[in-house]
DNA sequence: AAATAACCTTAACCCAGGTTAAGATCCTGC
DNA sequence: GCAGGATCTTAACCTGGGTTAAGGTTATTT
């Protein structure tokens, strides 16, 4: 069935399985879609109106500063989560940008569905605590190394943290990431090798 | 009763009150504590088993770099909650360093009557789902302008966003927060004057 | 298989913001 | 009420990382 991969996600965060009727509720109201390489979610000034779930592919979310500089937020593959979640609850427009890195296939929730599940299903105010409280935690964590750390202790942490995202994603994306240039990047790079 | 600011807080964020045996789990659980003005309520490297709520007063939390810099993380006042998330969820030793930086009061819960909460009544995941997702929106805006905005800019949008706090705090401890020297904003103070 | 676009590297020069140090002012506790 | 600490300012000097520009390599698209 098209919607295990979330359902599976869901049982893994609240450690048991879901009730058929919450898997029915959670079936009923995310959509599969597909996005191609480059393809855009969501564009900057648009409202976000949807929360989106990676089955298959990979994404990034990035905004663009006052000089039109792109700083990217966040990537995200299998089983992750992409959303600007200010835009999508307080019903603002977004600041942010979320583009497909490769061919992908998503599951999404509009925000009346994921309100229905909130009010019908305590189980996903808990899934979806436990999901805001980790992205918390991981972007604590982001601030804290971008505020202290130099450059090149950024990259090693990501290199140890996230080895499965070199291969996949470009080195000038990743550089925006680490909150760097990919010139920088690349000075960095050749200082390893000797 | 002492409860009450913390009560209200829940409520207001439910958008409806809670029923009475909600209020005697909370009154049950939350103890009332003081902190004198330079006390700590967590050190780095101790385990952080407390979720604090802020019922008077003012705290600062903060993290040492590699370089044993300071870097202020957060402040909360009245009706904030402080805690590091990280170590009270994952059970792993604090990064983080929390100090009161006024004689305060505070209403605080262990781990253990946290998750009784959670599992005993479906409206404190609602709660405090809705805590951490406006915690995960507001740090993400703090990151956007840490990679992508001057100190100055930075400086203007703290003076717009939190005019209550200019004079609560040190210019010291606000550069922190804003991720510069205070040398670095005293010279932004004078050329404003100019 | 050529054309085009995306990606990566190198190198010279530059600047926002940090560092260091010294003096001035304001607490705050005893 | 005053001594020792915080706090804020100024100024000279310094540096991590950015900018600009050019050339080389690797994917896509047709």
């Amino acid at each position: 069935m098209t919607h295990q991969a979330l359902i599976k996600h869901i049982n893994q965060f609240l450690f048991q399985p879901m009730r058929a009727e919450e898997e029915k509720a959670v079936a009923d109201r995310f959509i599969r879609k597909a996005y191609r390489k480059r393809q855009y979610v969501l564009q900057a000034g648009d409202l976000s109106s949807r929360n989106t779930f990676v089955v298959e592919g990979c994404f990034r979310v990035f905004v663009a500063d006052p000089n039109g500089k792109e700083h990217n937020l966040q990537f995200a593959v299998e089983n992750g989560w992409i959303v600007d979640m200010g835009s999508l609850y307080k019903e603002e427009p977004s600041e942010m940008n979320i583009e497909a890195l490769e061919d992908s296939t998503v599951l999404q929730i509009e925000r009346k569905g994921l309100y229905e599940l909130y009010d019908g299903f305590p189980v996903f105010n808990r899934y979806f605590r436990i999901l805001a409280e980790n992205a918390y935690i991981a972007s604590q964590k982001r601030l804290i190394r971008s505020l202290g750390f130099t450059a090149e202790a950024r990259y090693l942490d990501f290199i140890a943290r996230y080895p499965h995202l070199l291969n996949r994603i470009s080195d000038a994306k990743i550089a925006s990431f680490l909150g760097m240039t990919p010139e920088f990047l690349s000075k960095l790079r050749r200082n390893f090798n000797k």
